[in-house]
DNA sequence: TAGATTGTTAATCGATTAACAATC
DNA sequence: TAGATTGTTAATCGATTAACAATC
């Protein structure tokens, strides 16, 4: 009966996992809630809180060993599962991600590339060709992905996504405008660009409000 | 003296702005908090309050207009203050960013892009032809820019941010792995598809933790 | 006018921070 | 042992929800 952990702690484990690599990557073995905590722009209180949610990886009068801890999150978040993505639509969006996450992310591969598109099969995408849609059923009956990357126009996302679903997809990423809403069987991470560049907008705007603010 | 208004309720005005335009388009002239509040899967409370931070834009007995708050909700965020943006780095996750936003976006306009590499020089990029970064000097002080969109590889970000910076540049929306910090100058906003793919991963396997523990 | 729904105050809930005993 | 720093409890703060008077 473990409590569920609050949307507020999960979203900072992958900050967390960030800052963790890059001092491992620069040879640091070991730090203190304090040290992070002043690197990270967060309190310690935070950090040991966070971290506490699922147990203890620290040490009194030592620290957190970096290597050690970096590994806890990334059990902690999956990375470790060994789970399989395919991305359908080759477009834009589907290529940079295809190509960014190759060199950054862990935790999953992606196993296969599909578009609906006559023109893009055969394409090379990062060591992928792409391939049809059509054969998306197939290929999953025979590799069992589980998770999908959505990079389809907003228009078919709805469709697509219901068809993976009855194909076995449990957990999507959706680049797609429109949101896709979780359910009891299917994760969903919805990524709006455009969100990101009116938040951007708010806070340059509240800015040169200050600056007027502060003349007047 | 007017209070500052908090993160999560500015996070959550990109999301209405997104629901109210797609009620527009689909001719639906007023809605009322608890109509909006089931779409949405949030409360009516929640809306109301998030929206009166602002001041009131409804109508007791009738609700809200729906192009009316759109509107609101966009000025709000700045989308009118004609925001002039360039884009620096013309790799795929540039390139994707200015093909898509160029359909999506409201509020700024994209003026020029830049790439250091000289083999991209000329390339068309939704109708903008990439220029060589060394004249993004001499662009910015005849064109006067506010936003940077970094796309660059993140060796090379903090340099070309703290030029931008040097050159006027108040707003990022930054694409690297690695992060940017905001000062009182500068706003920024940081994108990490890697982030988004990390929170699906522990949703993924949150949800077969509970079938097994349910199984046991 | 009666019904609907806002704007807003008050109550609740949860998240963050502070404090400190435990312990390496 | 003394010093450092965690894990964890308690206090504070802020965000969300509920309730309702105001009003269209």
């Amino acid at each position: 009966m473990n409590k569920k952990v609050s949307a507020s702690v999960i979203n900072r484990l992958p900050r967390y996992y960030r800052y963790l690599s890059e001092l491992e990557n620069i040879g640091i073995e070991r730090i203190s809630s304090r040290d992070l905590s002043e690197k990270m722009n967060v309190t310690a209180s935070q950090i040991r809180q966070d971290l506490n949610c699922f147990g203890g990886f620290g040490q009194q009068g030592y620290g957190y060993n970096v290597k050690y801890l970096k590994e806890s999150i990334s059990k902690i978040l999956g990375l470790d599962c060994g789970y399989k993505a395919i991305l359908v639509g080759a477009g834009n969006m589907g290529r940079t991600f295809a190509v960014n996450t190759k060199f950054e992310s862990r935790g999953f591969s992606l196993i296969g590339i599909f578009d609906s598109d006559p023109a893009k099969e055969g394409m090379d995408i990062g060591g992928h060709k792409v391939m049809p849609y059509s054969k998306v059923k197939s290929f999953m009956a025979e590799n069992k992905p589980q998770m999908a990357i959505l990079a389809v126009p907003k228009s078919a996302m709805r469709r697509v996504a219901e068809e993976l679903i009855s194909y076995g997809i449990k957990a999507f990423l959706n680049f797609s405008y429109t949101e896709l809403s979780p359910s009891a069987d299917v994760a969903v991470e919805n990524v709006h660009l455009s969100d990101s560049l009116m938040r951007l907008s708010y806070k340059l705007s509240e800015k040169e409000r200050n600056i007027e603010g502060s003349e007047g």
